[in-house]
DNA sequence: TTGTAAGCGTTATCAA
DNA sequence: TTGATAACGCTTACAA
């Protein structure tokens, strides 16, 4: 099954390249029979045009490419990616783009941009930003940064997480809650939450705009903060290791709905009663969070929006119209079952 | 922003391309000296390889595409492919590859396929399967199908669909019902099982042969077919149009578990109680099938091993080690709590 | 309406 | 250790 190419084709038709790349692409200028013949031919031969080469010439691939911070099968497990990816796609199936997943290589986001041939890069959530963005602009695709500090002249999208925050821990505190987790996604910043970044610095300070009305402040004893990964499993993991400390908080305000789950799966093996022993708040409204039981309370993005919007003006930047705007789209707290006032303990 | 090509570097320091091309490949093959110079003015003048022009050459993309049966939008909104993105996702991290998605083209899947620049291809539970096939072979790049009817001397990776669908509905029919409203996933073939193919054909083999050892069949009163997308919405809409029929099944037996929670949804929604008044089994076990209320009961399927298997089949194909065999992966009932005795109405 | 020939930006081959 | 030069398979001015 050796591959078939443009010249074989034109040698069996007896005429040049450019008629067998008109015939497919362009077919209005060679005459009906020529195009007839051309593509018989073609069909006879099972020749398709290579995908790479068209590209080389026009220079485009027709796919975009969505920087992700972690692994695939880590990243895919959050119902956050593919709520984003349903806003995406939209706009993706729209213009007939392919979508294209691009995880770090090796724990490098460098490695992997320089390898990935795509018209336009989404960046979701990058931890070393900078660093990354300064790969990107070298690369030279238009990209779009989502969840990450926006930089003046790059187009960014971005939710009001610090407000979203510090209504999921107003709402935790208006209850009465004092004992409380803070549950963070796990960054590189192990246990300094001054040098967070991005969406986690903001989320952060939220928390802590709430907590310091309040007269409370993160201070590892009333009010903790712990790292877990942004799976179910990384909030099952720190919330058993919570269980054996001893330490029994009232709330846990976790900065993922999926972390939340995974929080409120454990404490209900361990028979805590939700909310009556714990009271749980997340962050994203994933459609997940509607259906565990009680359902969760947390905080909502629109993240297919979100998805859409980045989409969109990525497309526009490929086709040259680039609009370097900021864009921060809301977040509004949700009080579902999963907080309610502490018991007497 | 100009792009900076090879060109460029090797004029700049003075060397040849081939000399630019080594420092970034096989630096060994260069004195240390002159890597370090070409990399430097690299740097400087913010050079970075052009991945196209290198798969060019290399005849390597280093991505698999991903063939999806629909839109990205309607896709992704289905648990199933997550899931199994997981496990493909896997093997992709652990050789390094991207991961592309490629939906069909304006409803074809040959437009799409055409356009895809990837080292191979696995395919999802498609429609038109033969043509597509054919398109794929002369396409050259190796392919695995998953979820399609396999084909003698193609690598195939398959569930026993029947097996499992037959243990659904033989749970529902213990159970007694015998107003049994069958959910198929939406194809071409509206209302035309016996034209079914693949997996939707097994699955209503597996249901009719349990039917069948009940005296029963699809008659279109007690047992009836309907046909939805496979989303939640689909379930719902299907569902709220059985509610206004005025016909009361007292079992769903949905060929997904997304169609399945859409109904359950809706049911509860209009009232009707979980299992007490409709039972409802589905088919996938999908993460959320367990958390839903009252958990779902279904057959469940590898999916995560089966992305596993497929991507593993067609890393081989793709460094010539071709294994056409035929994997097909077992299936389980999972009884939770949806499924009931019908009430005496 | 069709053909010639020059790219596109790399890597591979072979020679120096 | 390095450099010319030829692929790679296609598109696209420009010419005929």
């Amino acid at each position: 099954m050796t591959k078939v190419t443009i010249d074989d084709i034109a040698r069996r038709a007896g005429v040049s390249k450019t008629a067998v790349s008109f015939a497919f692409n362009k077919p209005d200028r060679l005459a009906a029979a020529t195009v007839q013949n051309i593509l018989a031919i073609a069909e006879e031969l099972g020749y398709m045009p290579n995908p790479v080469a068209r590209s080389m010439n026009t220079g485009r691939t027709g796919t975009i490419g969505v920087l992700v911070p972690q692994p695939i099968p880590e990243i895919i497990r959050n119902p956050f990616l593919p709520e984003f990816l349903e806003g995406v796609g939209e706009v993706c199936t729209r213009v007939n783009l392919s979508l294209m997943i691009v995880p770090p290589v090796e724990g490098s986001m460098r490695r992997a941009l320089v390898n990935a041939a795509v018209d336009g890069f989404l960046t979701l959530g990058l931890e070393e930003f900078k660093s990354t963005m300064m790969v990107l602009r070298r690369r030279g695709v238009p990209f779009v940064t989502v969840d990450s500090d926006p930089i003046e002249g790059m187009p960014a999208v971005n939710i009001d997480d610090q407000g979203g925050a510090r209504a999921a821990m107003q709402h935790i505190l208006a209850h009465g809650h004092r004992e409380i987790l803070i549950l963070a996604i796990r960054s590189g910043k192990y246990g300094h939450y001054e040098q967070y970044a991005g969406t986690l610095r903001d989320r952060m300070q939220g928390y802590r705009k709430a907590l310091n009305a309040h007269g409370l402040d993160v201070d590892g004893r009333q009010v903790r903060l712990m790292e877990c990964s942004s799976t179910e499993k990384g909030g099952r993991q720190i919330f058993r290791k919570v269980l054996k400390s001893g330490w029994r908080p009232s709330a846990v305000v976790a900065m993922s709905d999926i972390i939340a789950i995974g929080v409120m799966r454990e404490a209900l093996e361990a028979g805590l009663r939700v909310p009556a022993d714990l009271s749980i708040a997340g962050f994203d409204n994933i459609p997940l969070s509607a259906w565990v039981n009680p359902p969760l309370t947390t905080v909502a993005q629109p993240l297919q929006k979100k998805g859409r919007l980045a989409a969109e003006i990525l497309l526009q930047a490929i086709e040259g119209q680039s609009d370097p705007r900021h864009h921060v789209l809301p977040t509004k707290l949700v009080a579902r079952k999963s907080v309610a006032a502490p018991s007497a303990s």
